[in-house]
DNA sequence: TATGAATGAGCCTTCATTCAT
DNA sequence: TATGAATGAAGGCTCATTCAT
């Protein structure tokens, strides 16, 4: 209701912005590359916080500043919608984990800055881990169908390895560890906290999403990953 | 009077049926618990595969034995169902807990065995897993009208407080540990390997579920959590 | 996002096929009225199969060599394209009794021969049968807009005239015979059985549109009429 | 426009005979099986009409006394609303035929009677005669899918097999006549007069719609029939 | 206590068409 | 002459819930 009105109130106001807009850059593709990036950032956050099936269509068209058509010209469909959130969503972490620049990094020093990275942007996109969430709730059946998905991971499990092998080589880590096995306890470790953070803070009556318990979150990570590869 | 003589009318080869049960088992009253029974079991199954809004009223009721209607009349809402389903679920894992009987063992040995068990719950239910995700997407909204649940959940804190004192006194722990933070590593690491079962499996190309997976992944918890505790 | 700009790339090459082409038929003109027998011949197949209404103008577009915006372009609209579709066919049917060269056969053999043509131009058209089949559910409106046909349809009532009035005076058919009568029975046999084929072979379990059932078919239309003009 | 005011008028009265209704019978199910039977017979006004697809549910039910949703509740869906009017239009058909009583009939007077009865059949029910036009059109898929209409169907084959026994017996008719061939001629002779009543009258300028016409053409249907009979 | 029938509200999607160049 | 992008309007359908007994 209130949204409602707001929403109207906004769309207006956008109507004319988008004219003059227009009159400015007569450029097609412009507006609607800005159109889609629209739809796919309020598309997020509402799939993030209801879920595919809880989301609706409308509602998104309502929040954005296009119409609920476009959305399926541009889409297909809420489904096709929900993928290129995905898509996009995954397309940003693995981005972010290539970027760390570690190879000059003595090994143990490394790996405390990737399980810093790793829970950082846990902590920075909450709307990433309920998504994942999500689609771990649908058996991953919409990743399934993202293709370039499953090779872009593997880069982070490469990384991985090369680190560690420089750790055993300078025999601070100790050498029967499994690149894998150690992203999934970083993931663990990192996704947790933003994701049970809801039921967690409740239950323990203790705010999940304060800095400070991030903090110190945060630390308590890096300090059990790096104590489970020691000698 | 009238109104179940005009109910039999209409439900004619039914009410036979009934008659007959209700002969069999004299107790009133079970006949309408085991009902309830039934509902919550399947509801328990949709809601964790399908989510709150994708689960479907009437999908439940035709996997149930008994109509849509009763749904509503023993439940009140799609909602109060959701309600009473996470209720049960929450209920029984602070039961096991509750059952471990650790303080006859050393600390470290107590330790342990209250990871293994953790892990394992949420292996074997996946279903609570699922719910737990669900409501941290919806916030956490549904399980704060829980009464008791609050209460409840401090007991298992309690309890690690206890082993960490006898583990510091025994000098096997550091004096350091927080038992909330404790529990939050403990419960990552269990509750992640179910939860992101499908997209890590996905991703990475690794049958999460396998036992073998399992295995190594309980044993590697168990060794994290063990040497996060050390001096 | 990588589809769209994929699809225009894929699209761009087109462009260059098609200016090819054009090079290849330099008349200017020829290019559009081939597009326009293309977007003719398909949609014909679309409405006959699917109607009026059933049929898409998406779908249509599809399967044509151009492209959507070209069907109105060319047409003006849905309905504009239905009825050049309607036009073209109704054109090809007169135009063949036109031909059919009767004036030199005795009467009995040249009805013989226009009830024969009759049939075979419904067997060999079912498309046709089909728009008219569609016209009479949307009661006629569309061929009502089309100017010319009506004087093109009187034709062949003047041909029946003159063979009726040859037979008379040759002692071979009876006086009393009416041409526009004697057409509509001549079309009922001959529609029929391609119209309601589908039906029919579904009720009674014979295959209306196999050659021999058509054969014989054929045969008994040519019977029937003959021994209805008799004396 | 005119309909929708005309609808509203309807509906507001309706409610009123309806609730007087619902007070004078409490009986369940009567007002059912009257919002079917009002829902069937406005959808095979509309089908008929206007076809499959180009039918609206919105309109049938706007024309109905219940609501759109009833006609989901009740047949499931627009194709299922469409199966159900097919059925109980074939239904009626074939009853009729076997309430004709011809076995207390001389052969030729009993056929005769048989030619009467289907075309006046086909005369007095276009919408029947519409939606074989339709089925057709589709292939015949949905009579595919309803039971027992072949079964029915084939009765007539009997009944006409046993007059051409008569006759042929009697000597009246030829020996090689095949009941089925026999249906298609009658069949074709009833049904064009009505199907194309609409191109045929705009194409020949005669109202094909008129007592005086729908006279001249039934008789003249009874002559062929019976000319083509004979030895 | 128990239940078959009914339904208002709103959801996702599609369609023919026009805009702007 | 030709066309890619955009869209208002409606269409079929589903959902959780209540009515009436």
């Amino acid at each position: 209701m209130s949204t409602a009105k707001r929403t109207r109130r906004t769309k207006s106001a956008t109507s004319v912005a988008r004219n003059a807009a227009v009159a400015a850059t007569p450029t097609p593709g412009r507006d609607a590359d800005r159109a889609r990036a629209d739809i796919l950032a309020i598309a997020t956050e509402e799939f993030a916080s209801k879920g595919l099936s809880g989301a609706r269509v409308d509602e998104i068209a309502a929040r954005t500043h296009t119409v609920k058509r476009m959305i399926y010209y541009y889409f297909g469909s809420k489904e096709g919608l929900y993928r290129a959130v995905l898509a996009r969503c995954y397309e940003s972490i693995r981005t972010i984990e290539a970027e760390l620049d570690i190879d000059v990094l003595p090994p143990d020093e490394a790996l405390r800055r990737i399980v810093r990275a790793t829970f950082d942007y846990h902590v920075e996109h909450p709307d990433f881990v309920r998504l994942v969430m999500n689609e771990n709730i649908h058996h991953a059946e919409h990743i399934a169908q993202l293709p370039n998905l499953k090779a872009r991971n593997r880069t982070v499990i490469t990384m991985l390895r090369k680190v560690i092998d420089r750790g055993v080589a300078a025999g601070v880590f100790r050498p029967d560890l499994d690149p894998v096995e150690l992203h999934m306890s970083m993931s663990a470790l990192s996704f947790f906290p933003v994701s049970n953070r809801y039921t967690f803070s409740h239950l323990f009556g203790k705010d999940m999403a304060s800095t400070k318990a991030l903090q110190v979150r945060r630390e308590i990570a890096v300090d059990t990953i790096e104590r489970w590869c020691r000698p």
